[in-house]
RNA sequence: GUGACUGUAGCUCAGCUGGUAGAGCCCUGGACUGUGACUCCGGUGGUCGCGGGUUCGAAUCCCGUCAGUCACCCCA
């Protein structure tokens, strides 16, 4: 095994992490369900034309982060960088954005070919939502409203910031990027490397150079509010009335530009400082040509994705999962003696047919009383139930032992078939 | 793709200037003829990431490679 390992950047999530992990994605699902979005699954491979002519094809995404091969029969095929191009792909190819309204959201691995470090990893999860076939700001704002209230679930929402920016259409990004480069290739001498390529290949991604002088320089440069149709400032600004309206702070960031082509009108991010270098977790916008660019019939459409793998680190640091999401046992069956294997089978099973929302683990494999309890304490229980066998009693005894698993030892002994009630008494419960 | 740091038992780590490996935790058996966590004694468990090189001899030095961590880039 030692030179068998999983891929670079590729997690084995643990049973110790799962918990974490299912509670997150219950309280996803129910979220976005209560809102009226349906579920929609699409594969984790797919022509790579789908996702150059969806993204971009001079993102960094597709230039050099995608797992890309050739099938057996010559297509070249992606694994997904990410959810929106599939999900549209998969919409569209099934009727469901025909003069449609849609709500969906979907769930999965995604593959990027990065170097991993923290909270970026080369599979990770995503959790998102798409809306189609509205023209919004309202299904902007619904969308937005929809991730703030999982903040508020989660208890994030004081971690988290919301930014918001308007990048208009892509007609107006094409007029200002000309203006961008006219005015860079003037400056091009206190330009680094980075910026003077990217400034032919995306001038746009210019704008969020790390470099102070070029920072410097870009005071002076067009502004991309200065491009943007008055149809979408219109849009912008009834989008921040609506959000205010619903009590939800964000702060307005021009020099945010998403690295995906395919967006329009409002983007938005929600980051945190929480998480070093990688801070955001949540990121979306409006992309109203998209399903036409894939050959779809013109659609509007909103949407956003989560990463799952950073909210999860955030939950775990900030210490926001509540115990009773990581306690999967409440009652351990202890079975001392020998003879006692049926009767124990069956406490167990009426155990969990009386209280089917507590975990029962019925001891298996036998061993002393004492290290059966040690057992039962580390399984996390909090009710130890002791089935015990005198050398009298060699196939059932008529009596057992509830044991409180914390350090008061309090327990009772009752007759074997008062033990379902009187459990339930002992748990402040009621037997279903 | 670039950089810095790291890689010794399941886990956390020690091993000084080279002489073929240890501790704690965990697990397990027993001390106290049975009620976990305390104390004491014993036991299981390691190709020292992998491959080369230097050397009489390398976990320890050199090179390469793989992996991890964090950062750059970019994004979820």
């Amino acid at each position: 095994m030692a030179n068998l390992q999983a891929i670079r950047g590729m997690n084995d999530i643990l049973p110790d992490q799962t918990l974490s992990w299912q509670y997150l994605e219950a309280r996803f699902r129910q979220l976005v369900q209560r809102h009226g979005y349906r579920e929609i699954r699409f594969p984790v491979l797919e022509q790579t034309q789908l996702f150059k002519r969806s993204i971009g094809e001079v993102t960094d995404i597709v230039e050099k982060e995608m797992y890309t091969f050739d099938d057996r029969n010559g297509d070249s095929l992606s694994l997904r960088p990410e959810g929106t191009a599939g999900c549209v792909r998969a919409a569209d190819q099934h009727g469901l954005l025909y003069n449609q309204q849609q709500r969906l959201w979907y769930q999965g691995p995604m593959f990027r070919h990065e170097r991993p470090q923290k909270g970026r990893y080369r599979q990770f999860h995503q959790f998102g939502v798409e809306a189609f076939g509205m023209a919004g700001p309202d299904i902007d704002a619904e969308v937005i409203q929809l991730a703030a209230l999982l903040w508020q679930e989660l208890e994030l929402t004081e971690y988290l910031t919301l930014q918001l920016n308007n990048i208009g259409s892509a007609g107006d990004r094409k007029h200002y990027a000309a203006a961008l480069t006219t005015f860079l290739l003037q400056h091009e001498s206190t330009l680094d490397d980075d910026a003077r390529k990217r400034m032919h290949s995306n001038p746009l991604r210019v704008l969020d150079s790390k470099n102070p002088e070029v920072q410097k320089l870009l005071t002076a440069a067009p502004l991309l509010a200065d491009y943007v149709s008055a149809e979408s400032k219109l849009h912008f600004a009834e989008l921040q009335h609506l959000l205010t309206a619903a009590g939800i702070s964000f702060v307005e960031n021009p020099r945010l530009v998403r690295g995906l082509d395919y967006y329009n009108y409002c983007v938005f991010e929600w980051t945190t400082d929480t998480l070093g270098a990688q801070g955001t977790v949540c990121g979306g916008g409006r992309y109203d040509g998209l399903v036409e660019q894939l050959g779809g019939k013109p659609t509007l459409a909103a949407g956003f994705a989560i990463g799952v793998e950073r909210l999860v680190l955030m939950l775990e640091e900030l210490q926001k999962i509540p115990a009773s999401a990581l306690q999967l046992i409440d009652i351990y069956v202890l079975i001392v003696g020998d003879g006692l294997a049926a009767q124990g089978l069956e406490l167990a099973r009426e155990l969990r047919l009386a209280y089917p929302r507590l975990g029962v683990i019925s001891h298996c494999g036998g061993g002393k009383y004492n290290h059966q309890l040690k057992r039962a304490f580390a399984s996390g229980a909090s009710v130890a139930v002791i089935l015990e066998a005198t050398a009298a009693d060699v196939t059932g005894v008529s009596e057992l032992k509830i044991r409180r698993l914390d350090d008061s030892g309090e327990s009772v002994t009752v007759p074997v078939q008062a033990a379902v009630a009187k459990l339930g008494e002992f748990l402040h419960i009621s037997a279903s």
